[in-house]
DNA sequence: GCCGTTTTCGGCCCGACTGTTTTCAGTCG
């Protein structure tokens, strides 16, 4: 029987949410099924806990109907009533909602007057004309529908936050210098700085929005206009990536900027709360439904104001709870770059590094660490040519003389990346391990053991006292590898019990541990490092990826070991504790 | 299907753009 975790949770959920709309069933019943699906994704507990505690109806969005599915799923893998409706609509046709343009009720239509129940389905009978004449699918949308299908196999992969950002920065670029431009800004889940992007949202202010839509229509990046009115313009970039402008008169700027970041889900909670007051929040303002009079819509901050709440950094606009917690005026105090005082993850040419120790420093310096972690490979890793006794005391003693420097650079620590064998033992004996300052420990190889093997590795690894922190926990790689199949709730328990710090791995294609997991480390009081394990000394720049990320999973600077100052941080260790 | 300062029924967020059923439904965010 597979193992249900949140997220497979949600996606059965999302699934069946999906078939619902396609068999045209009522509105607000496959949206239940979306809103707990995303309730399901945001819970920070294994909903696997929750239930075995009987508290699934205590997560937003859960009743008893849910409720009663989540625990059949989770109990026998049966989804009641998916037979039933799949008799209806084959889970297949699921498949055509994902492409651009064709929603529901075209799916329907397909599938009920012409059978086709795939995209490769859809092709043929395309290819065969056999769409001729079917009501609803004109000469104009087959033509979308093809070219939707070509982007949705070309476009069906986010990008990378560090990728998105970019991109975003240079048509903000472009769109500043277009005159009548007041500001433009990236808003959308880039702004709220998510791990992943799919598409590029703009927002630009200014008074004449037709000539601004027609000005972007003709900027460089520009290859092919897929929709363009007086206000909206969507296009294909020379990146390969969908970008969505859209302007606004400059006295809309805030309102515009919040509804526009989002997420969906926040401000669908944010305007039913608004509703209930009789206001209304759209794009242009914040308006008092009884006289349609605009209250509020220069400043993002005088929307969240006029709803008694204070204003939320992007990152937690999620509908994670961070709505509730600003109705009691309460915010989760963020950290911030400036909060860093140090990295304690990052490898030299000894490994698999390309910068020197001293080119570390340098970088470091820069920065204004108070101290810097040189944490290379240790020896089991012998594809990265993993360090030997003899180098790691040639690595210390070259430490002890940049220490005795005396030029205010930053101090430099001893540490190790160990690697966790398939019994959770680490390459070193303990009196090795124990003249380091500190040590991590990863997870470099067997990607497809079983949960239970995996998970039991990292147990063993939090159990060794010389096992300060744990490196990149998941192991996954954005895009490219999928995590370790862990159980997470026991791997954050465990760091609670063992005084384990976690480390938020800040490399762009890592990002591990991700905003859900924070926040549940968070909640059980675990720390976390947020370190660049950098490979390269330019790589120390990665840090603001790994703050991004911290802050989506409302991680204070009390709860980071790298915030804090050296006699501190060193004081968190598990091996300064008394044993 | 969920939920409650509208409280166990009757509601459930809001607007832009496109193509076509040419007055509005479908799709998207």
């Amino acid at each position: 029987m597979p193992a249900y975790d949140n997220a497979a949770i949600a996606s059965a959920l999302d699934d069946f949410g999906d078939l619902l709309e396609i068999a045209g069933e009522d509105r607000y019943r496959f949206l239940s099924y979306h809103k707990a699906a995303h309730a399901v994704r945001a819970w920070d507990e294994d909903i696997m806990s929750t239930a075995l505690a009987g508290r699934l109806t205590e997560i937003p969005g859960i009743g008893a109907k849910i409720a009663a599915t989540i625990t059949s799923l989770l109990g026998s893998g049966i989804f009641p009533g998916m037979d039933e409706v799949t008799a209806r609509v084959p889970a297949s046709v699921i498949e055509l909602i994902r492409i651009p343009g064709l929603g529901p009720k075209k799916a329907k239509a397909l599938f009920d007057e012409l059978g086709i129940a795939s995209i490769d389905g859809l092709e043929q009978a395309i290819a065969e004309g056999r769409l001729a004449g079917l009501p609803g699918f004109a000469e104009k949308t087959v033509e979308n529908i093809v070219a939707g299908i070509g982007r949705y196999r070309s476009l069906s992969e986010r990008i990378l936050l560090a990728d998105a950002l970019s991109l975003a920065e240079t048509l903000v670029a472009g769109l500043k210098e277009v005159p009548g431009v007041e500001d433009a800004a990236c808003a959308g889940s880039i702004r709220r700085m998510k791990e992943t992007v799919g598409d590029i949202d703009v927002l630009v202010s200014a008074e004449d929005g037709p000539a601004v839509m027609a000005a972007v229509r003709e900027l460089p990046v520009v290859t092919e206009v897929i929709a363009s009115g007086e206000t909206k313009t969507s296009v294909m970039t020379t990146s390969g990536r969908l970008a969505d402008v859209r302007v606004v008169a400059p006295d809309s700027w805030g309102a515009a900027l919040q509804y526009f970041t989002g997420s969906a889900e926040h401000n669908v909670h944010l305007r039913e709360i608004a509703k209930s007051r009789g206001l209304k929040i759209n794009e242009y303002g914040l308006f008092r439904v009884s006289d349609g009079e605009r209250l509020v819509s220069a400043c993002e901050e005088d929307i969240y104001t006029a709803l008694g709440m204070p204003v939320m950094p992007p990152e937690v606009r999620e509908d994670a709870g961070e709505i509730e917690l600003a109705l009691e005026g309460r915010v989760p105090e963020l950290v911030t770059a400036g909060d860093i005082r140090g990295d304690l993850h990052a490898h030299t040419v000894a490994t698999d590094g390309r910068s020197t120790l001293e080119q570390n420093r340098a970088r470091a310096a820069e920065l204004g660490y108070e101290y810097l972690g040189c944490s290379d490979h240790a020896y089991d890793l012998r594809m990265v040519g993993g360090l030997d006794l003899a180098q790691l005391e040639e690595q210390w003693a070259r430490i002890d003389e940049l220490n005795a420097l005396g030029d205010g650079g930053p101090v430099l620590l001893k540490s190790i990346e160990l690697n966790i064998g398939d019994d959770g033992s680490v390459d070193y004996p303990p009196e090795v391990l124990a003249r380091f300052d500190y040590c991590i420990a990863s997870l470099h190889h067997g990607f497809s053991q079983s949960r239970e093997q995996a998970t039991r590795r990292l147990l063993v690894a939090m159990e060794n006292p010389f096992v300060d922190i744990i490196g990149h926990p998941t192991g996954r790689l954005l895009g490219r590898r999928d995590p370790f199949d862990l159980d997470m709730e026991a791997v954050i328990d465990k760091a609670a019990e063992t005084g384990t710090i976690m480390e938020l791995n800040a490399h762009p294609e890592r990002l591990d541990l991700n905003d859900v997991h924070l926040r549940m480390a968070r909640k059980r009081g675990v720390r976390v490092a947020i370190d660049t394990d950098a490979h390269e000394a330019g790589q120390f720049s990665h840090i603001r990826w790994g703050i991004a990320t911290a802050r989506r999973g409302w991680i204070a600077p009390g709860d980071v070991l790298n915030a804090q100052p050296l006699d501190v941080m060193r004081s968190w260790l598990k091996r300064s504790r008394p044993r």
